[in-house]
DNA sequence: TTCGTAATTTAGTCTTGTCTAAAAAATAAT
DNA sequence: ATTATTTTTTAGACAAGACTAAATTACGAA
């Protein structure tokens, strides 16, 4: 298990974040469109990839990782979030502004380092957007956590992550000051358009939109 | 002055590395071996580089940085020693492994990080080897130092910085407990080989050779 | 079942950055 | 000053990773 390019990281990396929702194989499409390639190209990969033993792929069929290709995209997704968290711990950067450099810092060769920083950092579980971190042999903490758009009136629950961390949805947030650890109960759901009115924990009421809360991540 | 691919990067760096020493225009052949690729390839990167301001080069001529592209490599040598610092200081490394680490480093993107993560250091000037760290618009602290060779018998000196800096030489000092800081006295010269024998600040007599006595720098 | 559309792969190019071999220019030596 | 040698550049190829256009396969609908 030699170095990989950027690239071929890019597609292990895309081809974890599709298995995640998308229990089946993937396809070739979906890779090309997470990661705006054209599916030609993809396809060109998907055999270099497989020639390495990352990925099982049978043309025409879609395409699932080994073993180690699941692992060496986990050690991505590990080493992209311990990125995270330094920034915002260290560097003090916030939510909306640290993904591009993590995207650039994942790709930095040297487990040392990674193990060295996790330990740093004080061996966070959890990124700045609430996903977490997987451990050096890829173990992820499952925590039960359900979306906000689910609960119902009169439930008390607290923020534990983002499902959607685009910088203009981050940044929303930080507008209304809601943040990870916020808490809230929810004193009201709108029949007509599913908008839900939260009381929280400083005494603030807030209404959010259905979109909103089928963004974020609570626990109770 | 958009971004440069990670390959036109090191090309500037070793550029501004020649320069140091070598005051003249640098030669094809001396970047083809700093960064160990064929002079056939150099010719070519360096008209590329000629083409978007970054080096001035006349053909048979051999190059020049120009201001912009000076900014440039002083900016990549500014990320590298600031990450050398984050990997010693906080991390714990030791100064024969950071070079690597910070070799892939240098090379992520945002200058705002840089910024930051020079801040979070501490504003360090110099480096594990001793070596300064370029400002953030590209000036360099000089400091009066020589080689600790060219010291006489009876002078006193603080070690402050090493020449060479591969990991060999720099595991050689760790293990006779030598580092940046250790302050000594001069106390013998052997003209026959040219070692000189030191006394330390904590007492011990320590003999070096000629050849490690040409790679430290050191003050008065 | 067969036909049409969507998904996927193949074929052929392009760019970047590398190489070797050969040509050209500069420098050194007689 | 004219060779000989070294340095540098040009020419032609190659691999990685991307693209578009065309061909192929799979699958849903009639």
């Amino acid at each position: 298990m030699g170095h990989l390019s950027i690239t071929e990281e890019n597609y292990l990396k895309s081809i974890l974040k599709l298995s995640e929702h998308n229990h089946t194989k993937i396809g070739t499409n979906e890779i090309a469109y997470e990661i705006n390639i054209s599916a030609a190209s993809v396809s060109d990969m998907l055999k270099k990839l497989a020639d390495k033993k990352l990925i099982i792929y049978q043309k025409y069929y879609g395409v699932k990782l080994t073993k180690t290709g699941e692992q060496y995209a986990k050690n991505l997704v590990r080493k992209h979030r311990l990125w995270e968290v330094f920034l915002t711990q260290k560097l003090q950067f916030s939510w909306d502004e640290v993904h591009d450099l993590a995207e650039q810092l994942e790709h930095v060769k040297g487990d040392d380092m990674i193990n060295r920083l996790e330990k740093f950092l004080g061996n966070p579980k959890f990124d700045p957007h609430g996903d977490p971190i997987p451990d050096n042999k890829g173990n992820i903490v499952v925590r039960k956590q359900q979306l906000l758009i689910e609960l119902k009136k009169g439930e008390k629950a607290v923020i534990i992550g983002v499902k959607d961390t685009a910088a203009t949805f981050l940044q929303f947030l930080d507008s209304i000051k809601i943040s990870l650890g916020t808490k809230f109960t929810v004193i009201g759901v709108v029949i007509y358009d599913h908008s839900m009115q939260l009381k929280l924990q400083d005494g603030r009421e807030l209404m959010l939109s259905q979109q909103v809360c089928s963004n974020i991540y609570v626990s109770s």
